[in-house]
DNA sequence: GGATAAACGGAGGGTTCCTCCGTTTATCCA
DNA sequence: TGGATAAACGGAGGAACCCTCCGTTTATCC
């Protein structure tokens, strides 16, 4: 391993080709979000202000450029709960990384089968990615508790059904909103100071 | 309404038209069957040995045709399950029937989110065929019951259960196997006469 | 600043979608 | 029975998309 992480095993791209790169996804991720898997590839290199040349050796399937995405998404989402946590105060960091992880499924959502169909192709990217995500709710929900501003009963499994819920919601125009709401209040739910504790599991 | 539950608003199609939307229908199942979604549509005129432009008469849209599918399909699933009552003791009539419910299970996650997105933006799809599935187990349930060739004790809900479940089970190449043996078995625990009654619900 | 390997762009061939319209045919009635 | 006619058929054709291939541009290294 060198420095930042990254395996030299590869040497190296050039310095156009990593920003192209990233300028494929954002135009991917951007087309994905308002029109789903209908998204075309040339219309994603045309967004980007690319060759559709360009896409094809950066992506060589559909698949890999969804593969991609979805690490992309997933390793920002973790990432951001890091960084709001050092940023804000627990329970504020909770919540807004809540509402970020709404949109992180939305486009989940958006990808639709294709991503569903990858993921049961290929377990290794599932192995890759799992646990980041219950982790960071687990990170965030106990520094909330441990400031105070977080009912201490609370458990991770609360927040991670919950979204679990909202993901497998019936689709609709206004899931996002939705979504949003049902966050908002298990948010209000999280910082009561209640008489009764909750059941527990 | 006229005689054969035929609803006069529309003046009854022509010979050839009606024949012509049968083979389509036929076409588009075994295509959709062996390739999914990936089925092209001038594909499925070929098969049916009629014009594209027959097709897209017949179904304006990619929807109308997987809509025109599910309908049928459901259709003839819940009308099979009476025919097979009517000619098969009714332990043997229910056995039949699942595994013919897994076939049409088997369809239904080809057209996959096709299907899903369709029967999200149109409620009254579901509305319509709602029921059928549910009162067909419990029909074939019951008869089989009351002949005394399954336990008392079973209920429709372990058989719609067992179904769901394997409705979401991970896709595979044995999918359809896999399924296969799982109602299999369960028929087998329900013929059986246990010395210990199921615990109820 | 020049050499060179890496990266870029887009033309082009094949496929699919969908429309449009000239041709065929089922149905009806004299 | 046979002719009129509205309904149904078939497929050519334009547009969009997928993907490959290769000539051109450019970042990087010395």
């Amino acid at each position: 391993m060198s420095a930042a992480g990254e395996c030299d095993r590869e040497p190296r791209k050039r310095a156009d080709a990593r920003r192209n790169r990233e300028r494929l996804l954002m135009a991917a991720r951007a087309l994905v979000a308002e029109q789903g898997m209908a998204a075309s590839l040339e219309a994603v290199a045309r967004q980007a202000g690319l060759g559709i040349g360009t896409l094809y050796r950066h992506f060589p399937t559909r698949e890999a450029l969804v593969e991609a995405l979805f690490r992309e998404e997933h390793a920002a989402l973790v990432a951001a709960a890091d960084d709001l946590a050092a940023r804000l105060p627990a329970d504020e960091a909770l919540a807004r990384w809540l509402q970020r992880s709404l949109d992180y499924l939305a486009t989940k959502r958006g990808l639709g089968d294709s991503l569903h169909q990858l993921l049961q192709a290929r377990p290794d990217i599932v192995a890759a990615v799992q646990g980041g995500f219950p982790s960071a709710v687990a990170r965030l929900l106990a520094a909330a508790i441990a400031q105070g501003s977080v009912r201490p009963d609370a458990e991770p499994e609360d927040i991670l059904h919950t979204l679990t819920g909202i993901y497998s919601a019936p689709a609709g125009p206004d899931w996002r909103r939705r979504a949003g709401r049902i966050v908002g209040l298990l948010m209000d739910g999280l910082r009561a100071r209640p008489e009764k504790a909750l059941p527990r599991g």
